[in-house]
DNA sequence: CCATCTTTCGAACGTTTGTTCGATTTAGAA
DNA sequence: TTCTAAATCGAACAAACGTTCGAAAGATGG
């Protein structure tokens, strides 16, 4: 008889898999039939038949008499793993868009988003975001204002402790949040407004909280 | 009366969030007649016509006479202990956000929001827009610079037919959607860049499609 | 070789499911 | 009120779906 949890049968690998790959790609379940013309079986029933070996074994469950109605309990490695891990601790993502928390007063030393600086959380398209961990900043003065960001815009910061040159950042100068582009040159790292009126800053004393990667303006 | 339908009923708004609950607690899709008797809806036929509602405004996707295969494309949160939520005015709000989509070719002519010109919806939020009805379009070319508003901005745009002196608006000119600031003067309607490069233009003929009220950057 | 178990097949069956159509109700504007 | 569009209903229908059953083909071991 079928002994315990015996190991997958080539077919049943075959058919986990596409399991996978279909909802992957279409977002819902496939049917016994299409699990069959995929992997080969031109019956349902045997489909069924394996299915029900697999569902046995615990590998995956399915209601009865319910179509498309296979729940997977295993992912079968295909290969991969995904190195981008990002650590989501204030986002909760909505769809197409991420729940951003808008950060009011910056203290130094705690965490940025610690829940006491939050005033609210935005809602951002994942388009202007991309991927990754970020919070809102309001921006207060014109010293970026060629780089056509203004006073009372929002920047979408992504945080990461570092930047590259030409990179607009938010930085915490003396307890305070500045967003400035970034240079490095002859050792020292320099914070650099985009306004003539202003000075570049000496940042070598700055905490780099996170890159701007978007501009929201309400008119 | 607009029969836009761009926005999201209470009923649907239920539908929505039934879906997102089902799947997350069984793993599949609802069938039909399981969200109607969720809802409240006895015919089945009346859950095939909010869920075209709702696909056709990109709420969600589902494949011809495949059962279960609907694939929400949006997270609707919860919010509410009252369900009963009617908020009708204009734009869909998700949460805190409207869905506003973003239009591609301008026609000149037929509906701004035609459904062929629409490619994509963005999520918005609500503190960037206030309420009405709106589009998206994409910043071309570098006339509006000394506005701060660039070259590849999204800009969202109210929809509304004229607007005030010094509103930034979309203008339709020669079958070209435009941004630049709305003046009227001597009997004149002035559509003006804000960029010392270039010349300002007699708007006399120009359609006036919005007042731009956010702008939204990815850098 | 035979015996046994596994796997596949094909067909039939009953159920589930999405669609369609017309009629009715509801809601809002004129 | 009357008119129009949206929303709902009910019934009927065809397609899609999972299950069952018997038979046949492989596979494995003695």
């Amino acid at each position: 008889m079928a002994k315990k949890s015996e190991q997958l049968s080539a077919r049943q690998r075959q058919i986990m898999q596409f399991i996978r790959h279909f909802t992957a790609e279409r977002g819902y379940m496939p049917s016994y039939r299409e699990i069959g013309d995929a992997v080969g079986l031109s019956a349902v029933a045997s489909v069924s038949y394996q299915l029900k070996q697999l569902s046995d074994n615990g590998y995956l469950s399915r209601d009865e008499n319910i179509s498309r109605s296979i729940d997977l309990k295993i992912d079968l490695p295909d290969s991969e793993a995904s190195p981008w891990n990002v650590e989501e601790e204030n986002q909760i993502p909505i769809g197409d868009a991420a729940l951003i928390p808008l950060v009011g007063r910056i203290a130094a030393g705690g965490p940025i988003t610690a829940e006491q600086n939050i005033s609210e959380y935005y809602p951002v398209s994942r388009q202007l975001t991309g991927k990754g961990d970020f919070f809102l900043l309001t921006v207060s003065g014109d010293s970026m204002i060629d780089a056509a960001i203004c006073d009372g815009d929002l920047v979408v910061i992504r945080k990461q402790p570092t930047a590259e040159n030409g990179d607009i950042v938010a930085a915490l100068l003396n307890d305070e949040a500045t967003v400035k582009t970034f240079r490095q040159r002859d050792g020292h790292t320099w914070l650099l407004p985009q306004n003539s009126a202003y000075e570049p800053i000496v940042g070598d004393h700055a905490t780099i909280m996170g890159k701007v990667v978007s501009v929201l303006r309400k008119l």
